[in-house]
RNA sequence: GUGAGCGUAGCCUAGUGGUUAAGGCGCCAGGUUGUGGCCCUGGAGAUCGUGGGUUCAACUCCCACCGUUCACCCCA
């Protein structure tokens, strides 16, 4: 017996509702700003992830899903979305467009891990990316347009992390004061710390033991040490956002991840927090477009988890739409009978009007229990005596009335009673 | 990769060493002559995750593997 394997999931016709509400909340925020879809292979060449989310991370390391084709080439099932838009950028030219470019995707992402609440090796990111604009505006933008598309889906209680890491310019500086700083506490430091301190010093500040939080604890803010450029970058965000009246939460030991951050990083967090909660992270990436070979180009996005999203819709119990269905069944019994039926119902799908026909192995009883179970407006009955007629009787399933009409005459009094059946609930 | 919990029909659950593994939901069929929802009756559907082991006897105990859940790591 085959199943799916670990860490991906079938999503069934009942989940479907959450997935078309969720996918189509994100492209109506999306045109409410502009960005215009883009979608990116699955698999990428390998070495477009390795050299920009910064080898030596977990990520590029152990999490990524590597293989060759069979030309011999090396390839990566993209574990995150930011890098292939780049590459789309540039390799396309895009950079000719008006600027800033504004872009979202929303597809499947890769990543080798084991699956935990929230966790999927196979899931699926919404993200946008604003690129060739180095304006702060567009830091608070792509925020609140993630914030926007999250409330527009009824989540409450969110919240916004955010702080600065600088650039090329002052981060050095600021690693090295955080350096110095914990060569008091070298033998304190976890082991896994002990590497950071060498390969990537930021994600020290990241650290959940308890020996390294309380380094943490007195650590240097690194907002104190920015370039007089990063840090009115950085007070322009946050006045922008205070414009806009959304709250958010100066964290400074929010690092991020991925190595190809500069200036400003954020996390959106959800009402209820378990260990995979932050359902958005993003922040500027100034140097990543040039690293794999475009000119210089600010950028700034975000990723968010659509997993996780539907995860916080069904915790705080919000409802979606469900799509309609047929709203008519046709039952039939006897040879003739099936003709019509058959018939019937391309007429009727002909006029728009969705339609369930019976097969006809069943028998007339079960056929009515069949359409009552769907949860059709109307049934049309067709016997011998209806095809001999040419009418047939249309059943409401609500008023328990029916009555007998032409076949002609039905096709109109249906596609008038289906027209409009507005319907949202919980699946 | 590390640690812990859990795996009984499509779904939810009972059964904790001993005759044909039980119930609910769902599914299928009936409850007379062409009419659903409620109700009643019947039926199908489980090698009790897989493979070993202990025992006269294993769904029940032990081990391994697989899957799953939660946490760590990492990250959306």
């Amino acid at each position: 017996m085959y199943r799916a394997p670990r860490g991906t999931t079938d999503i069934l016709p009942a989940e479907q509702a959450y997935w078309a509400h969720v996918q189509q909340r994100a492209a109506e925020v999306c045109r409410l700003y502009g960005y215009e879809r883009i979608d990116t292979p699955a698999f990428e060449d390998y070495g477009l992830f390795a050299r920009t989310d910064a080898e030596g991370t977990d990520l590029v390391e152990k999490e990524m899903y590597v293989f060759e084709d069979r030309g011999g080439q090396k390839l990566a099932l993209r574990a995150e979305n930011t890098a292939p838009v780049c590459r789309a950028y540039v390799e396309h030219g895009l950079f000719n467009l008006s600027q800033p470019v504004r872009l979202y995707y929303i597809g499947p992402t890769f990543r080798y891990e084991r699956p935990q609440a929230g966790r999927f090796r196979q899931h699926h990111q919404f993200g946008c990316e604003a690129l060739g604009d180095a304006s702060p505006i567009l830091d608070v933008e792509v925020i609140e347009l993630a914030i926007r598309f999250l409330e527009s889906l009824g989540l409450t209680g969110l919240s916004v992390l955010l702080n600065s890491i600088g650039c090329r310019q002052c981060q050095p500086a600021y690693v090295e004061v955080l350096r110095q700083h914990y060569q008091g506490f070298s033998a304190d430091v976890c082991s896994d710390c002990r590497v950071r301190m060498v390969r990537n010093p930021l994600r020290l500040l990241d650290c959940k033991e308890s020996a390294c939080k309380r380094i943490v604890a007195t650590a240097p803010h690194i907002a104190d040490y920015l370039c007089p450029e990063c840090k009115d970058h950085f007070r322009e965000v946050q006045e922008q956002l205070q414009v806009l009246g959304i709250p958010f939460a100066l964290n400074h030991t929010l690092v991020r991840g991925l190595d190809y951050y500069t200036r400003t990083v954020f996390e959106i967090l959800p009402q209820r927090q378990g260990s995979q909660s932050a359902i958005v992270g993003g922040g500027r990436y100034d140097g990543l477009i040039e690293q794999i070979g475009g000119k210089p180009t600010p950028a700034v996005g975000f990723a968010m988890g659509l997993e996780r999203v539907i995860l916080n819709i069904k915790e705080q119990g919000l409802d979606v739409p469900i799509p309609p269905g047929p709203r008519v069944y046709i039952a039939h019994v006897g040879t003739p009978a099936r003709q019509t039926a058959i018939s019937l119902a391309r007429r009727l799908r002909d006029a728009g009007v969705g339609v369930l026909a019976s097969t006809g192995t069943k028998s007339f009883k079960a056929q009515l229990r069949q359409a009552n179970s769907l949860g059709v407006r109307h049934t049309i009955i067709l016997g011998d005596n209806e095809v001999e007629a040419g009418t047939a009787v249309v059943r409401d399933m609500a008023r328990n009335e029916q009555s007998t009409l032409l076949q002609d005459a039905l096709l109109e009094h249906l596609a008038r009673a289906v027209e409009y059946s507005p319907d949202s609930a919980s699946p």
